[in-house]
DNA sequence: GCTTGACTTGGAGTGGCTCCAGACGGGTAG
DNA sequence: CTACCCGTCTGGAGCCACTCCAAGTCAAGC
């Protein structure tokens, strides 16, 4: 399939796609003989991944290591999971943090319910 | 207090906090005889609600037109608590992604485990 | 009086995109 | 056949929200 569907499906921009081919986080998709991309189920799968990474905080430079360990074959599971389980951890602070964001707008927005024509 | 015990405060950085000063998002801070600023703890309450608006993915324009509104003073507070409650909605929009890559990376975990040493 | 350290400013650099110009090639319409 | 539109291509500029740095000022301590 060619790159807006891949984009479509995987939740990433065209761009963003082709950005990440270069820089080397998606390995270089496949090229029909008109030299546009032909993306597999495979590639997309592995965009979706990304897509889901990346919008939960995990830094190229991580994103990068991870596909590298792909690439390298099964004997990098181990670090693979361990890239992941780091992540998890990554989403519970992350979730922590946006609760007391959330604790605080609420304190917040109480107050305005009491000061409302008050004084600031 | 000076920028340093501000920036302790606040969680920002000294650096952000000037930023931020540049920006019109915090007011101009007065300044001492020596020129350097001088931070009283309304200014740091103040920091720190940006701390939190920003780090939980408040994009700078609207909390500049958070703090233009907070400058209007008193009558300005509906449309401040609606600027609150719009991110508040965000909050919960972004819980939610989170949750759905903790699935997602629970489940290649999983994948990991019954693979491990198996085909890619 | 000299060093240390916190602060100042302006400006350059960074990460991760995002947008754009200009070119190409395939498909339909006139 | 020509015109035009689409989707794609590449390389490069632009953007946001910092972050870091150089060069300078000043105050306090030894």
């Amino acid at each position: 399939m060619r790159i807006s569907e891949a984009s479509m499906k995987s939740g990433l921009s065209a761009d963003t796609i082709r950005y990440y081919e270069k820089s080397g986080i998606v390995p270089a998709i496949d090229r029909g003989p008109d030299g546009l991309r032909n993306f597999s189920p495979e590639n997309v799968e592995w965009l979706t991944l990304l897509y889901w990474l990346r919008k939960t905080g995990m830094p190229m430079k991580e994103m990068c290591r991870f596909a590298e360990l792909y690439r390298l074959g099964n004997r990098t599971i181990p670090e693979r999971k361990s890239v992941l389980l780091r992540h998890s951890e990554r989403l519970k602070a992350r979730q922590q943090e946006l609760e007391r964001c959330a604790e605080i707008l609420d304190y917040k927005l109480a107050a305005y319910e009491n000061i409302e024509g008050g004084k600031q």
